[in-house]
DNA sequence: TTTCCTTACGCCTATCGTAAGCATA
DNA sequence: TATGCTTACGATAGGCGTAAGGAAA
């Protein structure tokens, strides 16, 4: 098969239609480029030029291979520059897990912060459970995960990304919603519907210890996994919930966002966790971006 | 710049993820295979793969150059087939010239040969009067011209390709239509639409001879170059016409056609006519074709 | 200890440049 | 005779294969 080294020989005397100056151009002598065309043309079997000591011009083959060559010679130029952007990280994809809920709040942030700071990078996001992002991130999915802090993470690195306080959402009728704030006390006894154990641990751990220490004891009406479902039953004027701030960008018509009064560590967290032998050199961008 | 010697490497072993078996597929050792890797990644300012004693896998860069690679590989391919076909005439581009009367009878019945004996050629057809036509071969722009007979045609080569009989064209309302067939004689001192001797020399001094020989002089009405528009003189009753047949199968409401009794030597002869120095491979197919 | 990629080194092919050859206007 | 492509030929760079090196399971 012919080399790329000898498509720019030909592509240069095909356009010059001289020996001479093309090999000028090549930075060569003549002659060996005579040779490279030749060689070029023995490969295709096919004569390219028709050339006599007074003109050079293109064979009906030559006019049908010239511009494929010149094709090729871009593709192979577009495809070095591409993979070396892609390894400096100014190109590539970057591979985005969220929880339904962290999404409403700081996504949008996020994916604007990216876009500006990193143009050239394409950004996948994929909504997961924590559970499901860590073995994403295990297989080489995601690049990183946005999830709710769990124990068990030895291969991975993580770091908070923020902290959320909680506000209570009450049925529109719930005479708390004449109160401009809510205390954790206020919920005693009081429909609730709690995060279930299963599906957002996380959280349902966190509610329970809050209400363990405010010796709190709501009347757990439902328990349920996704807070857009919380929401949903809240909606339907089942009881209270408690949810990070950012749920509160979740209309329902009879929903009522208020805050709680808790001390400051009663927030609920969000960590990124990503792979540190992760290959992507988005990544490391990424990285030092936030 | 790399080689494509180099991206067969890369191909091989990014598929095999083994130098080893990559080497043996491309019939040589591992260690130059290694040191072309080396190369095409120091060319591309970029590792493409991470290899140790116990594995071999991508890189990001490795992942976005992979089908790069193969598509230029896959061109060079085709672009070397391609060239191969264009010049054993296999697949290219036929120009063909055709003066507008000669493309009514024989054009379609060429088409149809030409495309059965010749699949991969594209034809090209260009409606052109003969001297247009000489013109366009000298320029390249025609590969084979259809024209009547000319004198001065010392650089191209000319065979006959056909003769036409000559056919009258008479209003329908005319008494010649009676007749079965129409001598010479018949159409003295008779309106008559004659070929002018500017756009259609050869039919000019064609029928000019015939009447001559015979001592017949028509009525000329009118002088006209184009048959479409001598037949749609015949058919607003200005006077009879002659015509090669093929113009027969250009209808009108209003004419007639008959054939004319004449020795067979008073045909109108349609040449085939192409430069000998011609590349284009397709030429000459056409040429043992025809 | 085995596997398998890399480094080292000698050989050889292939390309380059210089110089001569040759055809055309 | 000048121009310009091709052929000839010696020097050299670069690729290949063999052999040794080294890291990981």
């Amino acid at each position: 098969m012919f080399e790329l080294s000898q498509l720019r020989c030909f592509v240069a005397v095909a356009e010059q239609l001289h020996f001479g100056r093309a090999a000028d151009q090549l930075n060569m002598t003549q002659p060996p480029l005579s040779r490279q065309i030749q060689l070029l043309e023995r490969e295709l079997d096919a004569p390219l030029l028709i050339r006599n000591s007074r003109s050079v011009r293109l064979t009906s083959a030559g006019r049908v291979f010239l511009p494929e060559a010149k094709r090729i010679l871009r593709l192979s130029d577009n495809a070095r520059r591409w993979t070396q952007r892609v390894w400096r990280g100014e190109a590539g994809t970057l591979r985005i897990g969220f929880t339904a809920a962290s999404g409403y709040g700081m996504l949008p942030d996020l994916m604007v912060k990216v876009h500006a700071a990193m143009p050239g990078v394409d950004v996948v996001l994929r909504e997961m459970v924590t559970s499901a992002q860590v073995d994403a991130l295990a297989s080489g999915v995601l690049d990183v995960g946005f999830i709710r802090p769990v124990v068990a993470l030895r291969q991975f690195e993580s770091r908070e990304y923020l902290r959320e306080h909680l506000v209570a959402a009450l049925p529109a009728d719930d005479p708390l919603c004449d109160k401009d704030s809510i205390q954790v006390q206020d919920l005693h006894a009081r429909p609730f519907v709690m995060f279930s154990p299963d599906a957002s641990s996380y959280f349902h751990d966190l509610l329970g210890a809050l209400f363990m220490q405010n010796k709190v004891s709501p009347d757990i009406v439902h328990q349920v996994g996704q807070m857009h479902s919380m929401l949903a039953l809240v909606d339907a004027g089942f009881g209270a919930a408690l949810l990070p701030e950012a749920a509160a960008r979740l209309q329902f018509p009879n929903v009522r966002f208020r805050p709680l009064q808790a001390a400051s560590d009663w927030t609920a967290k969000l960590n990124m966790i990503w792979d540190p032998d992760s290959e992507n050199p988005v990544l490391e961008r990424f990285l030092t971006l936030i």
